[in-house]
DNA sequence: AGTATCTTTGG
DNA sequence: CAAAGATAC
C-alpha cells in the first residue's frame, strides 16, 4: 500500500450549530453585543422576524424598509445575509431552532412590557428544550435597573436621575463589529420559508406619500455614522442655543437612527465624549440622549406609560371629542402658522422640530382640550423615529400627566412662542406658503392682518384666550 | 422646556 | 409709560 505523504491533512472540525442573532431594535453590526456574542460562538444565522403583534406606523415601515435592506447589504459584504421571517415570533424562532440545530439564540433587549413578555416567554421555552438563550445589552446608555435611588426604587424625575447617571461614568464602549464572521448556510426547508424585503409590503402604494422622506432620510448605519460624524464635527458647536430654532439645520437629526438602532447611545456618548470639550453645547446634547434614556426607563419600570396616565388624577380629565379639530390639527389647517407649519413637516418628512413638537402637543391637549392619546396615536403613524417609550412618555410631559411632566398650566401660545422661536418666520414660510408674503409682524397671526390676509388660509379653529381658560378650568376641576 | 397679570423701577 | 421683576395659574 503505498503512503500518504508525511505532512498532516488540516483537520477539518464538524460543523459547530449556529448561534441565532435574533435583530430587532439593534439594526447594526458595530456595538452590537448579541452579534458579537453569536459571533464568538461559531457560524451564525442572522434574523429578523416581522411579526404583527408588534404593529409599526405608516413612517416607520417605510424606515424598515430601508433599514433591512441596508442591513442585507451590509451583512452581503461580510459574506452573510439576512434571513427575514414573517409572522408570530415565538413561533418562528422555536421552528427555526429545530430545522437548523441551532444551539442557541441571542438578541439585545428591548423594554417595552409586550415585548419583554415574549422574550421571557421565548427565553423559558428554548430552555425547556434545553437550547441556550442569551439577552445583552440594549440600545440605552445603561440598563434600567442599574439607575436606582438610594432606596433601591425607580427615579421619578429627570434631573435627579441624570446626575445619578452622570455619577456612573462612562457608558459601556463601543463593540467593533465582529471580524472574519462565519454564517451558517440556508437549508432548503428554510430557504421556502424566508421573504425578501419587498415581501413585507412596507412601502405605500397608492397614494405614494413618501417622497418627502426619501428626500430627507437614507436608512442604514452607514448613514447613521455618517450623520453621528459631522454633528460632532462640525454642529455641537453652538448647539445650546441654536437647537431652539425651528428654521435652523440645528439638530443631531439622529432620533430615527437611534429608533432602529442603526447607532447606539453609547456609540453617541462616546463620540461627543472623544473630543474633549466638555462645554454646554455637549452636556446639552448629551442630556438629550439622557431624555430618550429616561423614557426608556420610565417605561421599564411603568409599563402602563403607552396607555395610562402616570398621574393618575388626570384619569377624570374631560377631554373632548372633536374629530373636526383632530383632523385641522393633523392636517396643519388650525389657523395657527407654528402649528400648521409643524404638523406638515411631520406629514412631508416624518420627523418634527423638537421645540414644535411641544407647541403642537400643547395646543392639542390644553387649547383643543384633546386626549393626549390621539395625538400620540397620530405621532406613531407618522414619524420615522416613532418610539414605543419616547412618543408617550413627551406625551404625558406636556400633557402634564407624566410623572416628572410640565405643570399643566405652562400652556404654550403659539403666537408668542412662534415669535420667540422663528422670529423672521422662516420656518413659517417655509411650510406654510400660501402666508409667506406676509409681513413678518402677522406672520405668527395672519388673522391681524386684516385686508393683507391671504385668502385660503384658514381662520383659527379655537380662541386662544377662551382655550387656555377652558384647559385650566379642566384641570381645576380634577 | 410658560403665560398672563400685577407691581416696581427708572428715565 | 416701557421695561424689568414678582407671582399665580
Amino acid at each position: 500500500m503505498m503512503m500518504l505523504p508525511a505532512h498532516r491533512k488540516t483537520v477539518t472540525l464538524p460543523d459547530r450549530a449556529p448561534t441565532i442573532m435574533w435583530f430587532r431594535d439593534d439594526l447594526r453590526l458595530m456595538d452590537n453585543p448579541a452579534l458579537c456574542d453569536a459571533a464568538a460562538r461559531g457560524p451564525v444565522i442572522c434574523l429578523y422576524i416581522h411579526d404583527p403583534a408588534f404593529p409599526l406606523g405608516g413612517a416607520e415601515k417605510w424606515w424598515l424598509h430601508g433599514a433591512l435592506t441596508a442591513l442585507d447589504h451590509d451583512l452581503g459584504a461580510c459574506g452573510g445575509r439576512l434571513w427575514i421571517m414573517a409572522g408570530d415570533s415565538r413561533e418562528n424562532l422555536s421552528w427555526l431552532v429545530g430545522q437548523t440545530g441551532a444551539e442557541g439564540v441571542v438578541w439585545n433587549r428591548r423594554y417595552g412590557p409586550h415585548a419583554r413578555q415574549v422574550d421571557a416567554d421565548i427565553k423559558a421555552a428554548l430552555k425547556a428544550r434545553g437550547i441556550d438563550a442569551c439577552s445583552h445589552p440594549g440600545n440605552m446608555l445603561h440598563e434600567p435597573w442599574q439607575v436606582r435611588t438610594k432606596q433601591g426604587t425607580p427615579f421619578r424625575v429627570f434631573t435627579p436621575w441624570w446626575r445619578a447617571v452622570q455619577a456612573m461614568g462612562a457608558p459601556l464602549p463601543p463593540l467593533p463589529a465582529p471580524v472574519r464572521t462565519t454564517f451558517a448556510p440556508v437549508p432548503s426547508a428554510v430557504a421556502d420559508r424566508l421573504v425578501a424585503v419587498p415581501d413585507l409590503a412596507l412601502l405605500p402604494v397608492r397614494p405614494d406619500w413618501a417622497g418627502g422622506l426619501r428626500g430627507q432620510w437614507q436608512p442604514g448605519e452607514a448613514a447613521a455614522h455618517a450623520r453621528l460624524d459631522s454633528f460632532v464635527a462640525e454642529q455641537v458647536h453652538g448647539y445650546a442655543t441654536r437647537r431652539e430654532l425651528p428654521a435652523q439645520p440645528a439638530t443631531s437629526g439622529l432620533s430615527p437612527y437611534l429608533r432602529f438602532g442603526h447607532v447606539s447611545a453609547r456609540q453617541i456618548w462616546h463620540a461627543v465624549d472623544a473630543t474633549g470639550q466638555g462645554d454646554q453645547d455637549t452636556a446639552c446634547f448629551l442630556s438629550e440622549v439622557g431624555w430618550r434614556d429616561f423614557a426608556q426607563s420610565t417605561l421599564f419600570d411603568f409599563p402602563d406609560l403607552g396607555t395610562t396616565n402616570l398621574r393618575s388624577e388626570f384619569n377624570g380629565m374631560p377631554w373632548r371629542h372633536d374629530p373636526a379639530a383632530l383632523r385641522a390639527w393633523q392636517a396643519g389647517k388650525t389657523g395657527y402658522p407654528i402649528i400648521d407649519a409643524g404638523m406638515r413637516e411631520l406629514w412631508h418628512t416624518g420627523w418634527m422640530h423638537n421645540r414644535v413638537r411641544m407647541i403642537v402637543a400643547s395646543f392639542l391637549t390644553k387649547h383643543l382640550l384633546t386626549d393626549w392619546r390621539a395625538g400620540a396615536a397620530w405621532f406613531a403613524d407618522t414619524l420615522v423615529d416613532a418610539d414605543a417609550a419616547s412618543n408617550p412618555f413627551n406625551w404625558q410631559w406636556v400633557a402634564g400627566c407624566g410623572l416628572d411632566a410640565a405643570p399643566y398650566f405652562r400652556i404654550f401660545n403659539p403666537v408668542s412662542q412662534g415669535e420667540k422661536f422663528d422670529p423672521a418666520g422662516e420656518y413659517v414660510r417655509k411650510w406654510v406658503p400660501e402666508i409667506a408674503r406676509l409681513p413678518d409682524k402677522y406672520i405668527h397671526a395672519p388673522w391681524k392682518a386684516g385686508s393683507v390676509a391671504p385668502a385660503g388660509y384658514p381662520p383659527p379653529i379655537v380662541d386662544l384666550a377662551g382655550g387656555r381658560a377652558r384647559a385650566l378650568a379642566a384641570w381645576k376641576s380634577l
